[in-house]
RNA sequence: CGGGAUGUGGCGUAGUUCGAUUAGCGCACACGGCUGGGGGCCGUGGGGUCGCAGGUUCAAAUCCUGUCAUCCCGACCA
């Protein structure tokens, strides 16, 4: 087979990059670090979008839109943050283009037309947010404010990457606000646990729960919360943040309310996201040497039928035969579609669905037409099987719910796997170069150990797990006391 | 911003060391036909002036100078 995609052995990232257009979900645009996102690739983010929608609705979110452009001195306000993004910020400075006398049928900035203050593009939405907020809470009965947005932001990133990195990315980011302590760190825990639960139960992709280290709390927050996962090349993602804002911000935006006893507050802040990025999680999670592979519950369609025939008498019946099988499909809520391009071949057709992660392919011919038979073809196992007309609707329901539990048990398996107990800093370093993944080991809590094993190894602190061993011991650097294993990897 | 590399039809490339036919090939594209149960076959055709600017030369994709862009490796980051 040397038609397939680069083998897993070879350059993961080349790998990756030629997945990611082969499929159609994305290419890279003129504009440097810029991504265009192809039919696709948005179907499948549309998905993704509509299901956390629904969930950030169940749990009683609002969705609401916010301006781009954030003024300066606004941007600067909360200084840690600011502080934090200052050096990936893309800033407007003037709003108007003039002919250019110097060279005709060109433009150039009209000097005049200078911005009094300059305009940050977002890169985060705080400071623009709660500078609102200020003006929408006077009272503790103006709280919760509970939050989305769905919005692009724009960070100038050096080396970027489709998805994973780019310079603008889709994403949401909730913005909440609470009239006390504990109801912002529940809520910051609350939505840390609704990312979970999509990560595993929709994406297929295990992650694990926790804290991140003071070094990599976001700009601005006093904890945040986040769930981690592991790609097939043994480097750790960073899928979903949930951050407890403290009253940081309503500090640096002058936000208090008249509490139930009279007195002024300041209130207290959450902020979370998810972004494209997790279009890379789903890739990098699932792909097999063929392509991509989806898990049924984000598929674009779940079903393609392909049809072979050699004239049209035979296209017209198994084309009666699928307008039918569609309608009882849909009514079980099963998405199709119908691969009736008379300009492509059938192996060429199965090789494109294959590549776009298509979770079942049913070939319907004249064969099967005589033998009231399907073939029925699974994505994840690559398995063919044959089953009567009569029987394939339930079939496939069955199939479809099969596909998506075995592809988080083969990701739980592999991340398992490669989660390393480590002792020392010798086996430390040689498990992290020989076989990557996770490893679970003491750590003395401070920031120059973490600061030094970075230096050392480029392997950071992923997270301060929430669940698992609790146990002290020795920090495997600095031999300090620790009170319990934090998780080390290398990162995307 | 530091280190390395590369720019040749839509994509991937050969040619550059050592200057010389009409810049070659594969994929893709278009047309015709055979086909059709895994990226099939045959034939025909269209499309490039070699990143850009300048220089050397009888002659430049090839040599020189400058410039722009992209990619990879670092630092930074969801």
């Amino acid at each position: 087979m040397d038609k397939k995609l680069v083998s897993r052995e070879e350059d993961y990232s080349k790998w990756y990059n030629e997945l990611v257009v082969k499929a159609g979900l994305a290419e890279n645009s003129a504009v440097r670090g810029c991504m265009i996102i192809k039919p696709y690739g948005y179907a499948i983010w549309e998905k993704m979008q509509s299901q956390l929608d629904k969930m950030f609705k169940e749990t009683g979110h609002e969705n609401a839109y916010f301006p781009l452009f954030v003024p300066k001195s606004l941007f600067e306000a909360e200084e840690k943050n600011a502080e934090g993004f200052a050096k990936e910020c893309a800033i407007v400075t003037h709003y108007r283009l003039q002919n250019d006398p110097d060279n005709k049928g060109k433009l150039r900035v009209d000097p005049k037309a200078k911005l009094e203050e300059e305009l940050i593009i977002r890169p985060t939405s705080e400071a623009i947010i709660w500078s609102t907020y200020k003006n929408w809470i006077q009272s503790y009965r103006d709280l919760p404010i509970l939050i989305n947005q769905w919005a692009n932001v724009v960070r100038w990133e050096m080396r970027t990457r489709l998805f994973l990195r780019t310079a603008e990315f889709l994403w949401q980011e909730g913005h909440t606000a609470h009239e006390t302590e504990n109801q912002a760190i529940e809520e910051t825990k609350m939505i840390n646990n609704l990312y979970a639960d999509f990560a595993e139960n929709f994406m297929s992709m295990p992650v694990i729960k926790g804290v991140k280290s003071k070094n990599e709390t976001f700009a601005g927050a006093e904890k945040t919360y986040c769930i981690e996962a592991l790609m097939q090349d043994g480097k750790a993602l960073q899928a979903g943040t949930s951050h407890f804002l403290g009253q940081n911000f309503a500090k640096a935006f002058d936000v208090k309310f008249a509490d139930r006893e009279g007195k002024l507050n300041y209130v207290w802040a959450t902020s979370w996201g998810v972004s494209s990025r997790l279009m890379g999680a789903l890739i990098m999670t699932h792909s097999d040497d063929r392509g991509l592979v989806l898990p049924p519950k984000l598929a674009p369609y779940q079903v393609v039928f392909v049809p072979i025939y050699k004239n049209d008498e035979q296209l017209d019946s198994i084309s009666k035969l699928v307008k039918e099988l569609r309608y009882r499909f849909s009514e079980k809520g099963i998405t199709t579609k119908f691969d009736n391009r008379d300009t492509k071949r059938p192996g060429e057709k199965f090789a494109q669905h294959e590549i776009q992660g298509v979770p079942i392919r049913i070939t319907i011919g004249p064969k099967d037409l005589e033998k009231k038979s399907l073939e029925i073809f699974r994505r994840d196992s690559l398995k063919k099987e044959f089953i009567e007309i009569d029987k394939s609707v339930d079939h496939v329901i069955h199939l479809l719910e099969q596909i998506q539990t075995n592809l988080y048990s083969r990701a739980l398996n592999f991340r398992d796997e490669n989660i390393t107990e480590v002792d020392n800093f010798e086996d430390f370093k040689n498990v992290l170069e020989s076989k990557g993944g996770f490893i679970s080991a003491h750590w003395d809590g401070t920031d120059e150990t973490e600061n030094k094993i970075k230096e050392l190894t480029k392997a950071t602190i992923r997270c301060i797990p929430e669940q698992g061993e609790f146990s002290s011991g020795k920090c495997i650097f600095s031999g300090k006391p620790s009170a319990q294993k934090v998780l080390f990897a290398k990162a995307y």
